[in-house]
DNA sequence: CCCACGTTTCGGCGCCGCCCGAAGCATTCC
DNA sequence: GGAATGCTTCGGGCGGCGCCGAAACGTGGG
């Protein structure tokens, strides 16, 4: 009955993010980006004081990191292990019965969002069924092999496929909002970079929600074949000074 | 700042984890067994009564099931996706630095244990090494492609290989004990079943910790090459009956 | 049938931790 | 230098949750 050490730091870790404060912060965080201590204090609702404290005890957990930047502190997640530490509660959050109440996913993070580093969401998932349609990777538990017509299309889409050609592999995590598979990974990741740098998505600031632009939506029906009314509830209405660069 | 109901969730899912007789009872099922409601509480070391509040919030979470038998109500695990959850736990709650505190891991449970359906700790680290120096893995973040020659492996094992062939690529865990990955998906699931077939390891009854038997050690240096004393700590001493079936 | 046993429900106690306002540092801007 | 801003530290209040013993419930055994 000895193992108490390791039981102990497993309970301490969930109980740091088992304070709603707190998880907010966190999935605030969940994309990877960095935030000063008063936007997180904002995100929790709570006061810059309440803020601080849960931020010094999320630091003592190794959960988050922080880096000085002037008189702003700018808090990130501590590493990859984390945010999928935050997939996995959502998953099981998310399918859990709780009697009553029912859950309210907010559309626009369902329709399209980051996590971590790729897509999540229905965009996240559509881009996996495309890319499974095509013939461009084998979808299986837990992860996807990139085909030989996949590399091709992958680097026909402007993604370095030099790494792949040795590792055609990559993850893929359960959606937890479409309960089905979508990229992560190294492949997950390049594809989400490529299509920020073609201007096709488009982060928002309050949110791991994702706009799709004008051009964005020509280029998903163009390239993955996605009906452009798929999107529609996506495409960005907001003015360009609401979205991140 | 819509998104409320997924975070207020995940934060609920979290603080029931987040609690240490809770997480001692979800430890004691991490190997996905069942057991009633009176080990669980002598697990957490709390009175029959405590114990059954914990249990009955841990069913409202959806983070475990009953099933009745006689007079007995055995728990266990609700799904694969929780005990994903614990791991992903231990992975974080094992890199965060709390400061002074240095992290104790039993070294049973360092050893040898089982993850849900597959070989962790150390025998599980070394397995994953084995196979990946005779080639028959290509390991890379998150995980494993089967090799040709890997296929022969473990056909000549006694693994059934047929949906192998065509989908060759399993997940692999960063194992939170050794900081380093073992395998885990299917094949992982299935290396694990065929040693418990062949009696070279047996579970212990009152945690997730693993003990070779001699035929075991026997094995293991024949098909994977290991040093036969690299594993003594770890062969069983106990009495057959202390064992699982 | 009654008793033994495993489990759950109830009532009440005590502590831990979340919260905020005010004060204390640090940094930047004028 | 002084004032404004961002963040942390301190002190105290209050609610909630975990804990247990005792009693209720349900099942199986003699």
């Amino acid at each position: 009955m000895a193992p108490l050490s390791e039981q102990v730091r497993l309970a301490e870790v969930a109980a740091v993010v088992g304070e709603p404060a707190r998880a907010a912060m966190l999935l605030a965080l969940g994309d990877g980006s960095a935030l000063p201590a008063g936007e997180l204090a904002a995100c929790a609702e709570v006061s810059a004081a309440t803020a601080s404290e849960h931020l010094l005890k999320m630091l003592d957990a190794g959960l988050v990191r922080v880096e000085r930047q002037g008189r702003h502190r700018y808090y990130r997640l501590a590493s990859a292990e984390v945010a999928e530490l935050l997939e996995s509660l959502m998953v099981v959050a998310h399918r859990s019965p709780e009697p009553r109440r029912q859950v309210r996913v907010p559309p626009q993070l369902r329709t399209a969002r980051s996590c971590y580093k790729h897509l999540a969401g229905r965009l996240g998932v559509a881009v996996c069924d495309a890319l499974s349609g095509r013939r461009c990777i084998e979808v299986e538990e837990g992860l996807a092999v990139v085909t030989a017509g996949g590399l091709r299309f992958l680097e026909d889409f402007g993604v370095d496929v030099t790494r792949l050609r040795s590792h055609p592999a990559t993850r893929t995590c359960i959606d937890w909002s479409e309960r089905r598979p979508h990229l992560g990974g190294a492949v997950g990741v390049a594809i989400h970079r490529r299509c920020l740098e073609l201007r096709w998505i488009r982060p928002h600031l309050d949110s791991r929600a994702i706009s799709l632009t004008p051009a964005g939506v020509r280029g998903f029906h163009a390239v993955f074949g996605f009906d452009p009314a798929r999107f529609a509830a996506a495409v960005e209405r907001l003015p360009a000074s609401l979205s991140r660069a």
